[in-house]
DNA sequence: CTGGCGTGAGAAAACGCTTTCCGCCAACAT
DNA sequence: ATGTTGGCGGAAAGCGTTTTCTCACGCCAG
């Protein structure tokens, strides 16, 4: 009738249990669970019956603390429902569990002064930590890394540290996807098909990877001083997208280049209720090419981001961290503009 | 020039540092992390500012092994890629983060062999798990649960254990989304646009979901009998959809259910590749709305399931659990149709 | 026959923490 | 002044492992 203690807390064989039932002492039952050759053939055998009979494996806990190890990475991402993460953490995820690594992941929730103590909190439980924080400023950043070292960033390029401020100047490598680059293809092929007034709907203005669009636009516009390219403050889901209709219909942009897929998929449906045609009336450009966005009406035109390898390369990064090595830093893909539906010709005035 | 024993070891302080930093015991310093009242003021300053100096924090590791609790929970899901349990993920991050509770999660890549030992593996490391497993075979599932309590089992019912089988009928929670209620909303919907013709476009033949969407298809049948319904084998995918364009030509069906929103997803494309009107032509239909539903064109048809819910009612049933409380068993959720443009009446014949 | 040596296994320390147990000392009642 | 509380802090026993250290044993060479 023997209760256990706790309820909670479910026991399981320790390897003492092992250890006294196969009549020998803790070390070489350790030995033997580690396949250390240095133990008799038959105790090996009798010692791998009772832990089999016990149904006993080491504890990760106990094995982690001595060990210094926890097999065990996090990720921390600003929204576990954009598809944009999800595709890294998939990555991430894969790359990890093929090295036996397990994956902790956190979600800040656009918040970003959670990701700091977010970041942190994890960290401590586990050997290294891949952050995607688009927004945290800039300075937050560059004190936070070293902190939760060995790291990996996402999506951005941090602040190289200071020269020569004690810290061996060992920053954090970084994979990115190249906005500027992605945004100025977007923006060629537009051009291309004769648009000259566009508007670009704009993401949150904090996040990096809105800066870089906005560079692209500046340099785009230098170089092409008959485009002429607005701004306009939007977000990055769909209602955002969808409730930009009204904006892009005032704007009299012949074209739109949406922060994101989601954004362009809110506006096309916006545009649809309209009874605004696309490309006919309007063109319009997505960004990540989420696998929805071939099987929108009319397909949506985008720059590929190839996130899971994103997530991936992430992986192999703090991989190489993790043993010891030394990644090669910052890889940086160049996305491809991928001319699908939405993007026409603009139309004559 | 020290440097760090291996190079992944990172230091940090210990306890003890924090202790002769303050001059006191280690007892000490944990009573005053821990907030005992039972210690003095200013002791208790001197200590917290002795921490705080080197940026002291408990090891969770060694409180685990302690404590006997982790503060984390697993989630194993067949494929991260899919909305459904991502929706679910976030959901149970949601409201495990809520509470101070890290996720862990484990991506068996719909191979039912591998949940099996992902799901005992991550368990391991944590005070609970919530298992989407909808392959696995019952008997194993039935075999398996024992083993991972507490658990909570999300999708499918798991078979209650035997009785009397000296394990106290202790069977494991589950939240489901009623499939076969879904089903039935959706060949009602259609029925009752004046669609006789059917086809169901069906997901992997050993999962849970699919015979329940089969059940469904069987009774309509036996109290609707002048509906015909084909059942063709399909998958879960865009792609999945996207190949079964011929075969619903061929079918003559007038509506065809897919077994998924992506299916139909991929369905709707290729018809529209082939000029195939939707809603004109043939109606379709998806299911679980996930967030894209209502940007296809036109906007599909299907029947709600709140995925973000099923995971925060997990992560109740499961912190129930932890807390040594009982969940209320087994809640199913009943699925809503929401009509939408891709479903019209039956054509002409 | 004995000293040295390799081999295999047990004892014990360490990992970083929590918590019980004890003892100390001041304050209070007698 | 002495016996009793009661509050507060230190010592130590774990939590379940790994790993070094040490030792017993048997073997071979001297």
């Amino acid at each position: 009738m023997a209760r256990s203690r706790s309820g909670v807390r479910r026991v399981g064989a320790t390897i003492g249990d092992v250890a006294s039932q196969a009549g020998v002492s803790l070390s070489t039952v350790s030995r033997v669970m580690n396949g250390s050759k240095t133990v008799d053939a038959a105790l090996a055998e009798r010692v791998r019956e009772a832990a089999a009979s016990l149904g006993y494996t080491a504890s990760p806990l106990a094995r982690s603390l001595v060990l210094g190890t926890t097999q065990t990475i996090a990720v921390v991402v600003p929204d576990l429902g954009n598809p944009t993460f999800q595709g890294a953490l998939r990555g991430l995820s894969d790359g990890a569990s093929e090295q036996g690594y397990h994956v902790l992941v956190a979600d800040s929730h656009e918040q970003a002064d959670e990701e700091r103590v977010l970041a942190l909190d994890a960290r401590r439980r586990c050997d290294g930590i891949v952050l995607c924080a688009p927004r945290m400023p800039e300075e937050e950043l560059a004190a936070l890394l070293p902190l939760l070292a060995p790291a990996v960033v996402i999506n951005r390029i941090p602040e190289p540290p200071a020269v020569g401020d004690g810290q061996e100047a060992s920053s954090v490598p970084s994979v990115v996807a190249d906005y500027e680059a992605g945004l100025t293809g977007l923006l060629q092929h537009l051009y291309s098909l004769g648009h000259r007034k566009m508007l670009y709907l704009a993401g949150s203005s904090q996040a990096s990877s809105n800066q870089s669009r906005l560079a692209a636009i500046r340099e785009f516009q230098a170089s092409n001083p008959d485009a002429a390219i607005a701004t306009s403050p939007c977000g990055v889901g769909f209602e955002d997208g969808h409730g930009s209709a009204q904006v892009v219909v005032d704007s009299g942009a012949t074209a739109v280049l949406a922060f994101n897929d989601l954004v362009a998929m809110g506006l096309l449906s916006a545009l649809g209720e309209r009874g605004i045609r696309v490309p006919q009336d309007v063109s319009v450009t997505g960004f990540d090419d989420i696998p929805f966005a071939r099987y929108t009406t009319p397909p949506l035109t985008t720059a590929t981001i190839p996130v899971e390898q994103l997530g991936q390369q992430a992986w192999h990064r703090l991989s190489a961290l993790l043993n010891g090595e030394t990644p090669e830093r910052d890889l940086s893909f160049g996305p491809q503009v991928v001319p699908r539906g939405s993007t026409g010709p603009a139309p004559e005035r």
